[in-house]
DNA sequence: TCAAGTTGTCCAGCTATCTAGACAACTCGA
DNA sequence: TCGAGTTGTCTAGATAGCTGGACAACTTGA
């Protein structure tokens, strides 16, 4: 492979508005969660990067120690820099899956409230898609980590007065569904999802434990009843470089009969 | 709103290896594509910009110009900053849906083939997940664009004996359903997907016209015959401020019965 | 025990980026 | 027609980030 890509040959920075040592880091962090590092491997001197990316050691040393503060490697003086554990989540987006079960099926994940309050007027979109009308919405905002790295952030939505007491049952569970169970709502199923990428906002970065400009999938998601009443509008930040999203197709017996 | 988060007070460049003007110029983007400053709404005086991020306005300026080069506003000197029309596409990804669909609903649309080779060693993931067992790959490369911009680019891989003639078979048409029904498949359906989200690479963000450190959406998906037979791994990488996925839930009916 | 290899730390100089200000060119409504 | 408002262009200076080099601290294998 020699060389690489290029962008960053002359001295000092590129044009582009991103600091040399990023556009490094970006690449390297492709190469270990693309896999062509795998975990416990290590990576090439310092002094090695540094000539393939065509900069000064000092550069790619701040490269590596931007994913060394993500828990991407580790350095270890004298000896080397490897690649840490770092386990990518997927996330199964199905009619009835939930996060909560893709947490669940890993070792130490957790999900929690960070807050709650009812919106007598929320935003537009919320009104719309829930059917509203006028009444008031419920907003959870909550955060889910894996291995004590945040791995998300949502923000859902609800008809206040369809749902009372949620708040409180999720904080005991840390799960909607059994939250939702609790109040009376024993199934729904997911209706619509999109799914986005952009930069995180600042406020995301800080509450993601990420540097600025980083990288966020976000999915908007309408779950209904099963009589087709709009229950929960959802709104989640993945981290993208700790995520992916598994788009199932279940449905291929769907369309043998049609 | 304010002030808005501060991330880019001190002189020169904020430490986060990102550029002040190009966090002002994501920032705008969000406000954008995000629908809260519609098409043709006039962008605040450039002055005004300058004093709600706390920097000086040839910085906003810097801003502005990179979204006018990638055609997300226009500057009219004398007059202010327009909005242009921007119109997200909003791919469907369902287990019959093809992205000549999402792309034809569309006025100026146009998919073309960008190269076509046989691969003797294909990568291992190919070889996998194709079944290839040593046979040899067919690699395509395309891209798409609407209104003359670009919206993706796509690799896909098929076994090179299964499907002769497919690549010029697609020239012809700019759909890959129809290339491949012309080579004697009429049926397929899509498998399975998974998406993520990343930096550009600096090669896609000079194919996808973009600038260095851009937002690609990752789609890798696996097509089958309907006898399961895998025919077609794609990997597809969208531009992320373009680009909307919804992924459908049609089997709400496959779970009742169950 | 030693030497090669690797990461950690420091410093001086250069340069791109941001700040600051002024003025030109143009639009649009009064 | 005029003037307020807005974008376009230019110049100059300050500073943080990148470069380049040297050396210390530590690990590992011979």
């Amino acid at each position: 492979m020699g060389r690489v890509p290029k962008v960053m040959t002359a001295q000092s920075r590129s044009p582009s508005g991103y600091a040399t040592w990023r556009l490094i880091a970006e690449e390297l962090r492709r190469e270990i969660v693309g896999g062509a590092r795998a975990p416990g491997a290590k990576l090439p001197p310092e002094a090695e990067l540094a000539e393939r990316f065509g900069v000064h050691r000092n550069t790619v040393r701040q490269a590596v120690s931007a994913l060394a503060a993500e828990h991407l490697v580790v350095s270890r003086r004298g000896s080397g820099t490897y690649v840490a554990e770092h386990t990518v989540l997927v996330h199964r987006i199905g009619a009835r899956t939930r996060l909560s079960d893709s947490l669940g099926s890993r070792g130490d994940a957790s999900r929690r409230l960070l807050a709650s309050a009812v919106e007598p007027e929320p935003p537009a979109e919320v009104t719309e898609r829930l059917s509203l009308g006028g009444g008031a919405g419920l907003r959870l905002e909550t955060a889910s980590s894996v291995d004590g790295l945040p791995i998300s952030r949502g923000t859902h939505w609800f008809a206040a007065d369809r749902v009372p007491g949620l708040a409180e049952r999720f904080s005991d569970t840390g799960s909607i569904t059994a939250a939702l169970r609790a109040v009376g709502i024993d199934d729904y199923v997911r209706a619509a999802t999109t799914v986005g990428a952009r930069h995180a906002t600042v406020a995301e970065a800080a509450d993601l434990s990420l540097t600025a400009g980083s990288v966020v999938l976000v999915t908007r998601s309408l779950d209904t009843l099963m009589d087709g009443t709009p229950l929960q509008l959802g709104i989640t930040r993945f981290v993208a470089a700790r995520v992916e999203l598994d788009v199932g197709h279940p449905d291929l017996e769907l369309d043998g009969p049609a």
